[in-house]
DNA sequence: CTAGGGTTAG
């Protein structure tokens, strides 16, 4: 094969050569032609192997040597199989660049994760003056979007306008994909409306990028834009539409689009619809539903597990959610870090201290990387178990650490306590340049509360607006007057919600009423009852509250008022609920619950312990019963309380000294406090528990909390 | 050539 082809007649040449090129293998001769064919089919169907044979035999016959044309089919060969480090050395090779190479190029680095480098060839590129065309701008718009470089994407977005290429379908999606990347719904929802053609990958763009940019409501509106116009759906739209549901817990459409995924069975019956509709299903309370679709699943695959595993934890039955986990392995799947990370959650959720601490230490034994996300979760499960010095540990080792990770130890001291270390761990990440997002500054507020640092806690709120730029919301308020309210400044904490520009929450009159009971303050518990009412309050918490603070003062007829409003507005207690863990298994006590096998030694280490404390001179405190019934019968309701059956079983089970971690669904009561308190002091054992809102460390005879909580 | 799908942390 002799003589150079230039670009321009390298087409002509071609059609006219007769050349063949030996290939000592096989021995059959192919044209120049007949091997860049061969190329480009390799490279349409990424058949690596035989493509590298194809270069190898080439090199040998020579036929590379001063041939543009085939050295230009060979770098887009090994670009569209994502080697770019070869594709790269023949690019580099190659003098007569054209278009159809630096697409190629450009493309290769795009999709390999090198969308840095894909960009700098498309300023290459357009520096050197080549024309760009429809092919160019898919992939550098998806560079720019998936970096997030919101400047250059609105550059090259300019570019694309003026090269006029901006009415091509391909390139206007990528456009849409690009803006909702940069979380800038207002434009591609522009770009989208201006559009003279979508198709159905237009559509499905918008969808999944409202529901991505967590606006579900919006993509379900362009989904009925899309019935409108009489357009079909894909398996895309689909999932898009179902996350939506999910977000919007809108169980109704949800279920809709189930009955159409049945009836198009053939079209729409693969693993991610039928993990999307458990997760659906999970999202909009209806575990039982979810559940059903996962039995029938016959190939679970790892995300199946975790849909349903993440499904209960998500819904509060963290218990089923371990259940599952334990189910996974003995079903044969593997977990990966989302099963890790959401187990570690529900561990946390119950106080699964020792079920924690085995999956931690086999992360470690199987070299598994404990990454920001799995260390951030450890965090979590470690301080809701009570063992914060564990959090402390793996916070200290963690290589990187972003925002979550911070918060989580700052939230974590916060629930126990301990303020000062809360406020030190809070400005260390400030001195690292983090910027505090609203999360943060509701965990430091709230262990500022905790700990009662009344005038850190004010200059953390001050800081809010002049230094970190963060609104104050509704949650950062509560926290505030939850602040003032437990140090007894009640009316300071009033005029604060009065200051306040927002209508402020039911969060926010339930922190007031709730330093009312504190502090004993009837008078302005009688203003607050009024809100308390007008509320649409889901929980029976500030009912509770204000009944025990008419309580406190004998004031049976106002008691049984507040009970009639919860009658009337249908509201239940939630019955209470308490998790302990002995030898790795987590017992569940509800309030009376007869159903443990142990029931009777319980009954009787209970009776046994009440006569003890009775001697040592222990009156009951009746009044948090939120029933109307005698004095016995209310004695009789404390013993039942789930704390103390889970105190008891716990004392039975474990070795004299051992720690009791307890975690209860609602906050303790008074008289569950003080008995255990006393047991704690009684029996010589330290009691970690945790309510609703923090923890409680009981020693001695004496709480954490100092008795506010 | 574009969207490309489901599950995860404060």
């Amino acid at each position: 094969m002799n003589g150079t082809f230039t670009h321009k007649l390298l087409k002509q040449s071609l059609l006219t050569t007769t050349t063949h090129f030996p290939f000592p293998q096989n021995g059959f001769t192919l044209t120049s032609q007949q091997c860049g064919t061969m190329l480009q089919s390799f490279t349409n169907t990424k058949s690596f192997t035989k493509g590298q044979q194809l270069h190898a035999q080439m090199t040998t016959c020579g036929a590379l040597r001063d041939n543009n044309y085939l050295n230009t089919k060979l770098a887009a060969f090994y670009a569209s199989c994502g080697r770019m480090a070869e594709a790269q050395l023949i690019f580099d090779e190659i003098e007569l660049k054209n278009s159809f190479l630096w697409n190629f190029m450009i493309r290769g680095y795009a999709c390999s994760g090198c969308s840095l480098k894909s960009i700098a060839l498309y300023r290459e590129m357009f520096g050197f003056g080549w024309k760009t065309d429809k092919f160019t701008y898919p992939f550098v718009l998806k560079a720019c979007g998936d970096l997030l470089l919101v400047e250059i994407g609105r550059k090259v977005h300019g570019e694309v306008v003026v090269s006029g290429l901006v009415s091509d379908i391909y390139v206007g999606n990528s456009l849409l994909a690009m803006y909702s990347k940069f979380g800038d719904m207002g434009m591609a929802r522009m770009l989208f409306d201006r559009m003279l053609e979508r198709d159905l990958t237009s559509w499905n763009t918008m969808i999944s990028s409202y529901v991505k940019n967590e606006n579900p409501k919006e993509a379900l509106a362009i989904f009925y834009m899309m019935g409108k116009a009489g357009l079909s759906v894909d398996g895309t739209t689909l999932l898009g539409l179902l996350s939506a549901c999910a977000g919007l817990m809108a169980l109704k459409p949800g279920k809709a689009l189930h009955c159409y995924v049945i009836r198009n069975r053939a079209e729409f019956s693969n693993k991610f619809l039928r993990n999307a509709l458990i997760g659906m299903y999970s999202s909009c309370n209806s575990i039982a539903y979810a559940r059903r679709l996962f039995d029938e699943v016959k190939l679970k695959d790892t995300v199946s597990w975790n849909s349903m595993i993440s499904g209960y934890e998500q819904s509060g039955d963290a218990f089923e959610s371990l259940r599952l986990f334990c189910k996974m392995f003995t079903e044969g799947a593997g977990p990966d870090e989302v099963t890790i990370v959401t187990v570690l959650g529900a561990c946390g959720s119950i106080t699964a201290l020792q079920f924690g601490t085995s999956i931690h230490s086999c992360l470690v034994k199987k070299g598994f990387c404990v990454n920001t996300i799995v260390g951030t979760s450890l965090i979590d499960m470690y301080s809701k178990c009570g063992t914060l010095t564990c959090s402390r540990r793996v916070f200290d080792e963690m290589p990187e650490k972003n925002l979550v990770s911070w918060s989580a130890m700052v939230a974590g001291y916060g629930v126990h306590g301990k303020g000062r270390e809360a406020i030190a761990i809070f400005h260390a990440m400030i001195a690292k340049n983090i910027l505090p997002d609203e999360g943060v500054l509701t965990s430091v507020l709230s262990a500022c509360s905790h700990a009662g640092l009344i005038n850190e806690g004010r200059q953390i709120f001050h800081r809010m607006t002049t230094e970190y730029n963060v609104k104050p919301t509704s949650a950062h308020y509560s926290c505030l007057v939850d602040l003032l309210g437990r140090a007894g400044r009640l009316d300071e904490a009033y005029e604060l919600i009065k200051s306040m520009k927002a209508i402020p929450t039911s969060d926010i009159w339930a922190a007031l009423l709730s330093a009312c009971r504190l502090h004993q303050n009837v008078n302005l518990a009688e203003i607050l009852e009024q809100k308390v009412f007008e509320m649409n309050l889901k929980g029976v918490g500030s009912y509770i509250c204000l009944s025990n603070i008419y309580a406190a003062e004998k004031r049976w007829d106002d008691v049984e008022r507040v009970r009639a409003m919860v009658r009337r507005k249908g509201l239940k207690k939630p019955p209470g609920c308490s998790f302990v863990e002995v030898d790795k298994m987590v017992h569940r006590f509800l309030v009376g619950d007869r159903s443990h096998q142990q029931t009777e030694y319980i009954y009787s280490k209970l009776e046994d312990i009440n006569q003890r404390l009775k001697e040592a001179g222990y009156k009951p405190d009746t009044s948090s019963v939120f029933y109307d019934v005698g004095e016995e019968v209310k004695e009789k309701m404390l013993w039942d309380h789930s704390e103390r059956l889970a105190i008891a079983f716990a004392l039975i089970n474990t070795n004299p000294g051992t720690t009791i971690r307890i975690t209860k669904n609602l906050r303790v009561c008074g008289d569950c406090h003080t008995v255990t308190k006393l047991i704690s002091k009684l029996m010589c054992r330290e009691i970690i528990m945790r309510d609703i809102h923090r923890f409680h460390h009981f020693k001695d005879g004496f709480c954490s909390c100092s008795d506010y909580w």
